[in-house]
DNA sequence: CGCGCTGTTGACTCACATCAAAACCCGTGG
DNA sequence: CCACGGGTTTTGATGTGAGTCAACAGCGCG
């Protein structure tokens, strides 16, 4: 196994609260390997029973649900530190896609652990609940911007939200950090067109509120971009990991 | 005490998974009142500090969020059954509102108690992440509702879920069921203008897909309905419930 | 009876979608 | 070194689904 739990590189970033060395030694434990994947393969599938939940340590993916018509809908971009296959932990089955667009690491843990690890050690069953509120919070602000944000007020939005995830893991260096996603899937994320997202990132870009292009995002100013996007800028609060 | 745990109308219902008696005497413990509230009060605030969670047991309501400018975003409805205040459990505040449209009656818990509850019984802790999958589940494909799915899909997919939720919780005779909100919330769930609304609900009654006036909402054949909108008809999953 | 709230309908407008083509970027292979 | 091709971004022209505006109808209630 290359990387060990009490070893873990994300409890070094500031994104996180602490675990203790004791919950770390039971989660080890329950981990049951690594994984690395190439840019473009599905982590986990839509409908399908997962046998397996990961944790992301390095590397950016994508979640996403597609419609009997084709269309597919983004419902979050995903980060080192975030948990994956929650649904499949409980409900067994996936409602959405997992797929990895950079080169990934996964934490790998057995879906028929989940339960025995809830049990074995309720605050870490605890941590994984806050997980869940956290997406379900995020998961709120995003219908919002979908259904009552323009397209300008939404891409700032989304950019905005970005940034932010990048600060809290230090990815973030004189304003710039890595983010390497096609537009096609922003707009995906936000249910506009490829087209109008386009001009409207040219928009933000003219605006000198934010610069997204070959795969570097530049926020020079948070709080304007925040103005823009109808919300307040203020860091995220740190939040547990598993 | 109006109701007793041990009692809980609620487990009556198909939709819940089994409770234990020994696990409804836990929750029992936990259980700090009940609360009855008139149509249009506020239960939850969005950003404030709930020192109080609830499950709903009878009546309707509205989560929704507030946007700077006004606009209004509903996340979901309430219906006996639903958890109130999860993220108030884990991250003190709430992120959306919560509001009552019929008169609710309400099971209490503290918040004080919710880490201790969670450790005292890991398994109704893990009731609880469940919940939390199932209503991140749900967002996903609200999200997916408002991003890609146009006014008429959208509305007959809302109608669905609706329907399919009180077929659950028994509220359905003779392909009718209660449904007392405005258009105006159907709207601002769909992120669509109340004028649109109105006209795809007609449409919708045009066709004889589904007839949602006078706060009963009508649907004779729901494949056709799923049909129309983009999804499959399959029945909901049994859930637990605190 | 009059007021406030919700639902309904028609006329007009616009933000965003769609269509189409070109420019760019980069890896491959001749 | 350059030609080629696929994926992505960019730009302009045109179309339309849904928003906005405005007026009215229905209904419950004081």
């Amino acid at each position: 196994m290359a990387t060990h739990c009490e070893s873990c590189p994300l409890h070094k970033s500031t994104l996180f609260t602490d675990v203790s060395p004791e919950d770390r030694r039971i989660t080890q434990r329950f981990k049951s390997g690594e994984l690395m994947v190439d840019p473009g393969t599905p982590v986990m599938m839509e409908g399908t029973n997962a046998p397996q939940l990961y944790t992301a340590l390095r590397g950016m993916g994508l979640r996403y649900t597609t419609l009997p018509n084709g269309e597919r809908q983004v419902i979050n971009f995903v980060f080192p530190g975030d948990f994956i296959g929650l649904q499949a932990g409980v409900m067994g089955e996936m409602s959405h896609s997992v797929e990895a667009t950079t080169a990934m690491t996964l934490c790998v843990f057995d879906r028929s652990d989940f339960f025995k690890f809830f049990k074995s050690n309720p605050s870490r069953g605890y941590d994984i609940t806050w997980l869940a509120a956290v997406e379900e919070h995020f998961l709120g602000s995003s219908l919002a911007t979908v259904g009552q944000r323009s397209a300008i007020e939404a891409v700032a939005w989304a950019l905005l939200k970005l940034f932010q995830r990048g600060e809290q893991l230090a990815l973030v260096r004189q304003a710039k950090m890595p983010l390497p996603f096609r537009q096609q899937d922003l707009a995906d994320a936000l249910g506009l067109s490829l087209v109008h997202t386009n001009k409207t990132l040219a928009k933000l870009r003219d605006r000198q509120l934010a610069a997204w292009s070959n795969g570097v995002l530049q926020v020079n100013d948070p709080e304007m971009l925040a103005e823009v996007a109808l919300t307040e800028f203020e860091p995220l609060p740190k939040r547990p990991f598993i």
